[in-house]
DNA sequence: CCCATGTGAGACGTTGGTGTCTCATGCTGG
DNA sequence: CCAGCATGAGACACCAACGTCTCACATGGG
């Protein structure tokens, strides 16, 4: 059959607007979630069954998007340092998206697709031990730990890029040399 | 007429346990906030007219106390990484519900109440401009976006805090140490 | 040209949560 | 002991959002 070039629907732009809208305000109406990406309703509705498709859609391509963003990064490669780097720039044009989704936890209700996210977890917390086995990184901070900080200023950097209160240019500069290099000026580079 | 020491139901209590539910589903019900509260939802609604007073009663708890941690921290005091280390150990019992604040952005629909949250913000990011000055901070990450670090840090510790990942005695000391110091080793303390 | 497809607008019934009410229970203080 | 008060349980109407439907319109292909 082949789709036709119409598609006026862009699937992918729904579900960035959606994530966008509801990190901000999770409690948004299908309608304001529609309006937000500029169809209507029933458009939505006919690409999305309902409110948990769409949220579940959005798990979706978030845990495809961290993977592949993990993939290109090459983790195993290199300094563990220059690999979260690489990590960060990979994971930027999801943050919002994972964002949605680390604050969202709701969806560990269904007690499913956490194997998802469990990989993705592990192979983060597998980096930053990596770099604690090669001596890059201090061990008085738990791999778990760092991983979830890393959530934690992903979506803090998003959400100051979408309010801006940070450039957006800035995004991958912040979080890595925060993550990476705290606060306090450095005696010896 | 003086308050009948039975008050069986502690409103602190209530709010506290509202704000670790709702911070991991926003969605909740009121009848399983009440439940969470181990309270009846007549009761949860007797004390607050409705939703929007609870979370109302939720944000100005948490400027109250977000205000009050930073009194108590003294941040113009000393060393601004001391100040920083007090800040964080004197927000902790608030982790929870600064948290829910800082993720449900709702609030800020009302355009109102903002003053509060200003408040707070400048004081902080005022202290990490002190830092700053004084020659303790790195001068290229700017003091809002550590403002929004440690916010999305604060977030991350209660969360991790309250899904077991990390011990609660270890809330502090991880998210100074990498706020300050970064996930690297220092070379030259 | 006409047909097919995807869309916007709107109407409709249904559902789940809300807000309010009443009544029965259990505890405290006088 | 009794009176008073706060609570728990449940019933009730209300309402906003949901999910589904129909119809008209626009665009693109045969």
């Amino acid at each position: 059959m082949g789709y036709s070039c119409l598609m006026a629907v862009d699937r992918d732009h729904v579900l960035r607007t959606a994530a966008a809208l509801l990190t901000r305000k999770s409690t948004a109406t299908m309608d304001e979630v529609a309006k937000a990406a500029g169809i209507s309703r029933a458009t939505l509705h006919r690409h999305f069954a309902g409110r948990d498709a769409l949220v579940r859609a959005l798990e979706s391509l978030g845990i495809a998007e961290c993977e592949a963003a993990l993939d290109a990064a090459r983790p195993d490669e290199g300094p563990a340092r220059d690999a979260v780097h690489r990590l960060v720039r990979e994971i930027e044009p999801a943050a919002g998206l994972l964002a949605f989704l680390y604050t969202e936890n709701q969806l560990f209700e269904g007690e499913q697709q956490n194997a998802g996210w469990a990989r993705i977890d592990d192979r983060i917390a597998a980096l930053f031990r990596r770099g604690q086995q090669s001596g890059e990184f201090r061990i008085d901070l738990s791999p778990v730990w760092l991983t979830e900080a890393l959530y934690g200023l992903i979506g803090s950097g998003a959400w100051a890029v979408a309010e801006g209160r940070v450039a957006r240019n800035d995004f991958t500069h912040m979080i890595v040399e925060l993550l990476l290099g705290g606060a306090l000026r450095r005696e010896a580079p």
